[in-house]
DNA sequence: GCAAATGACGTTATGCTATAACATTTCATT
DNA sequence: AATGAAATGTTATAGCATAACGTCATTTGC
């Protein structure tokens, strides 16, 4: 089946289990259609479910992309920084403590309290440059 | 009237003073809705003019908010940062010498050539926090 | 000049992304 | 069992963006 995390309920689980099985980003759409024959019916219920896990921190989403990604990692120390590939489509997660420090001084400077971090990097991968 | 830049047409000047005069992000939508009164009738005679505007660097695209705002600079060396007031709605455009540093040294590390840049801070403004 | 190419424009229709609103169900707690 | 919190199901709607068509004006090269 793929349990893949402990607490989720069937429809988290179905679409946790969706994009990990993708390894590349799938909109909600994308994922509802995916999911059409395991019951799911309506976008809502799509979007519920990754609400959740981005709240978990389990999924992302690529705000320049409107799309989401499994998180690749078992947690966030730093603020997560994507590449993406403009060719293949790849999405490259990382993590990133230069930039989390280059961005708190920024922030700092302007007297600003930094609540997330929107990192997304586009360009050519190893394998397209 | 506001000629606000040489060289563009005439819907490009009427969305680029909208967003000067504006000062915050305004979504496609609130631009055309402005704008009715000066003759523009659909989103395309908007998303056309903001293209050209955004190819020049003249207006920016704020991903996060599905929204575009005018660039206060007269021109981009580095990178540019936005720093968005989740309680306000400001937003203030910066540069990033030290980010494009750090941002370049990660690229190279995982051998990826960048294009462009994404990059907005959630949080709170001076005034806010 | 004049034809071709280019780019902006206008218009209609369509598609993709996301949430509102409401009723119902499930599950843990008391 | 009663309560409350969270998840679900469903329908409808709102918000964001582009496809496809034809027209018009300007520039470029002959
Ligand atoms: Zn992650
Ligand atoms: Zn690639
Ligand atoms: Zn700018
Ligand atoms: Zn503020």
């Amino acid at each position: 089946m793929g349990a893949l995390a402990e607490g989720l309920t069937r429809n988290q689980a179905l679409v946790l289990d969706r994009l990990v099985a993708a390894g590349t980003p799938l909109s909600a759409y994308a994922i509802l259609d995916a999911l059409r024959p395991s019951g799911l019916k309506a976008p809502l219920q799509v979007y519920r479910a990754l609400d959740r896990l981005v709240d978990r921190g389990l999924v992302h989403r690529l705000e320049s992309l409107n799309a989401f990604i499994a998180c690749c990692h078992d947690q966030h120390d730093r603020t997560a920084v994507f590449l993406i590939c403009q060719r293949c489509g790849a999405v490259d997660e990382e993590d990133a403590p230069t930039l989390q420090g280059a961005i708190a001084d920024l922030a700092r400077a302007s007297n600003f309290a930094v609540d997330s971090v929107v990192l997304e990097i586009k360009g050519l991968c190893r394998g397209c440059r």
